[in-house]
DNA sequence: ACCGCACGCCGATCTTGATTTCCATTGTGC
DNA sequence: GCACAATGGAAATCAAGATCGGCGTGCGGT
């Protein structure tokens, strides 16, 4: 059930950056199950077969702890969608695997996508400013491809690529619920022939 | 700024219903501005001009007073949902209508759509069930469109009802915020356009 | 192989902030 | 004029984040 088998041997040494990274492990763990606010600093630190003050030791607060977690996780939100668009020049492939790379992302281990799309912390400054980020960079990244594709203004693009990401945000979120159903490849696919269709025949279609 | 310009006869004697509606007015408010965790009851019974005990005879805590808002808004979102899509019999319009409920519904005198999409209490167990039927029961009823329109399976139908109601949902939101750079009829329009073209696409389309 | 140092770790505690409740007071309808 | 209900200020309660001083272990120098 623990990320690392290696549960409590409470009484191991670590060299620093291996304890850091266990308490990250333990921190992602406990947040995704709980959230920002359910989650314990006690549970964390249990979960990680350390105590409190060690956890204050590697960071500043709680929030710290947090931002260091989404920073890690928006980055790598951004990289893929990033990679996803640079793989292929045909546009009509880049929608494919752009909406692949946010399937890809919730299907990652320890559904770690919570802390990105589902954060209880919206309303604090830097927790919001990071999860609109990860929003508006993908967002920009998608428009820009609209906008050589069809000519659109760059406000329209943009709110396009907007309601694109959205779109495979929420879908790709649902799926991984009705796990089983619809195998990823389907569901992307279906969802890919959605915003294609969908955009292709924008310039002049009314 | 507040919702009710009579803001502070602290001596105003209401009758219940009365006093209660004024008590869900001030609650929004602040909900709305801080999220719950943030939101204190003290603030939410000032704003109201009573004291707090007044509020726990309306409210049997600060849980209760939230699920009490946000069901208000839950109803009025799927309401809005479902008066959309029975405006009309042409699948084109519907997709138009239902879009456009969406964007209604965040422009909304007080941002109370934040209580729905934004909510930093997803994690407790009655707010997630209500927020996901919000989502689901929309996507339920575009989905019985889409089976209707082009033939899929519940599955699949499903899946893309959810991607449109969350491309509906997050594009509103980033409208909003842009606030005149698009008007909301165009913007509705070009959302729509986009639904529809990759619905219609569909049955038969590699 | 031995000694001393430095560092990571722990139990117990402090502090803060928010929800929730209690009692004296004030104003009202009969 | 009187009983009653509602109100307000203040206090009890509680959970969780953040901290303090000492302990034990592994490591580098001799």
């Amino acid at each position: 059930m623990t990320a690392s088998p290696d549960a409590k041997p409470r009484g191991t040494r670590l060299p620093r950056m291996a304890r850091r990274r266990q308490l990250l492990d333990a921190a992602q763990e406990v947040f995704v199950e709980n959230g920002y606010h359910a989650a314990a600093m006690d549970e964390i630190a249990e979960r990680a077969g350390v105590s409190k003050p060690v956890l204050y030791q590697h960071f500043p607060n709680k929030l710290g702890l947090y931002l260091a977690l989404l920073d890690l996780h928006v980055d790598d939100m951004v990289t893929r969608c990033r990679e996803a668009l640079a793989s292929t020049t045909d546009n009509k492939q880049r929608v494919q695997a752009a909406i692949g790379a946010f399937f890809d992302f919730v299907s990652t281990q320890g559904e770690a996508f919570r802390l990105v799309f589902e954060s209880d912390l919206r309303n604090v400054a830097p927790v919001r400013q990071r999860v609109e980020r990860s929003l508006q960079e993908s967002a920009e990244m998608i428009s820009q491809v609209i906008q050589e594709d069809t000519g659109c203004s760059s406000d329209e693009a943009h709110l396009l690529g907007v309601g694109l990401v959205g779109m495979a945000e929420v879908s790709a979120r649902y799926w991984l619920t009705s796990d089983g159903s619809i195998p990823k490849e389907a569901a992307t696919q279906l969802m890919a022939r959605l915003a294609w269709r969908g955009i292709s025949g924008f310039p002049r279609t009314g």
